[in-house]
DNA sequence: ATTATCTATAGATCTATAGATAATGC
DNA sequence: ATTATCTATAGATCTATAGATAATGC
């Protein structure tokens, strides 16, 4: 017994192993041993690693949304028409997602949000919105959206991307620039003032892709 | 103290005021004690009224889950073109949602589908969603939607309705006719061959929504 | 007479801390 | 010498049952 891995690594399989037993049976429905035996450790020795149960969902959430909201940032400022950042955004974001190194089906619950602990994570998603919203309304300028209501775009985008989540489920899956393509032709398909312009934008957001993967800027997802 | 409500009067608080607690702390972070002191009762009195805590969120999905799976059916059979049905669907399922007299957000995460005692619940789900890939399916055998993945399709719908019932939050809202038709525009704009048929769509299907509403074949939900 | 409520409580958790022990790093 | 692990445990829950009491229905 008392055999220990090399550094940081039993915080690691810590995170991943929770994030797939917060999305099996919640946050409130696993504890702190459940962690534990997963991972082949007592329960206390979880508290070496995190100062408290609800700082691992905290490490999972901002995992998530920190480079989400980079994502965004960058689309808000990128050098394209604003439906085609949107289109690319889509594109980045679906892929960054399905290669998430962790389950994130449970983190994004209104229970999970509400706890006082998460309150900057919780401002952080807001945030995410509100950039969202702005990015439609760019679109709806520039005339090349309909001008539909931006605070519903932005729900009908967060469902997708959640379902998005649920249905990669646990693991992370080969990248399917398939599945990215249908949520960004989805959406530009409901929102477009011309739909036949969608090829247009394809085109056009392939380019910003490829300048977002070779830049920094546009960070993969890294527990830290 | 000890003052005795009218029949089945604590029973009905007790499940609203469950789907609150669930919504806003979680199945799992909701205790029977909780859900007690929301009605003013000791927290035993609960097990006069359900068997187990289970029990109250399986009452809470068959409220939602059974008069849904009424619409899809009756979607599926209707005298109308399959987008026509579609559009009706989508308009009175989201106008029923609105209208839901329980907080229902915190019902479908899958921590809790996956609770054993929620077998019957989890199933009908399940069905809820093979009979909307049948209805996407109808409409693209009929040429009236694009060849999309009926599968990733429902994956959408289902994504949309989760987010109207976030965005409204605990109680029942006004029947917003516009939040509807967003929704069944939005999903038929982005899945059908030919979005400017939209318009007639919202024609035939208005005829549709009628029918049900004046037959009992779509029933409103209910609490049992 | 029936049944909804109450008080009391058993037994099983669950989070987090204290302090001992064993493995690693210098 | 440091630090990751362990054992042990305090104190706070939480679900559900047993049995007493009070309100309603006939």
């Amino acid at each position: 017994m008392a055999v220990r891995g090399p550094d940081g690594v039993t915080r690691q399989r810590a995170l991943i192993e929770a994030s797939r037993l917060f999305a099996a049976r919640g946050y409130h429905g696993t504890s702190t041993r459940d962690i534990a035996d997963a991972i082949g450790v007592r329960q206390p020795t979880i508290y070496r690693h995190f100062t408290s149960k609800a700082e691992i969902l905290a490490k999972l959430l901002d995992a998530d949304l920190l480079p989400a909201l980079e994502r965004i940032r960058s689309a808000l400022v990128a050098d394209a028409s604003p439906a085609a950042r949107l289109y690319a955004y889509l594109l980045v974001d679906v892929a960054a997602i399905l290669r998430l190194p962790y389950d994130v089906r449970g983190l994004y619950n209104d229970d999970v949000l509400e706890l006082p602990e998460l309150a900057a994570q919780a401002a952080q998603r807001t945030e995410m919105h509100q950039l969202t919203i702005m990015l439609v309304e760019q679109g709806i300028a520039s005339r090349e959206l309909h001008p539909i209501d931006a605070s519903f775009a932005q729900h009908a985008i967060t469902g997708l991307l959640l379902e998005v989540v649920r249905e990669r489920g646990a693991s992370p899956s080969p990248v399917s620039e398939v599945r990215a393509r249908e949520v960004a032709d989805f959406v530009l398909r409901a929102t477009l003032a011309d739909p036949t312009r969608l090829p247009d934008l394809q085109q056009a957001s392939a380019n910003l892709v490829t300048q977002w993967h070779t830049s920094n800027d546009v960070t993969l997802p890294q527990l830290t």
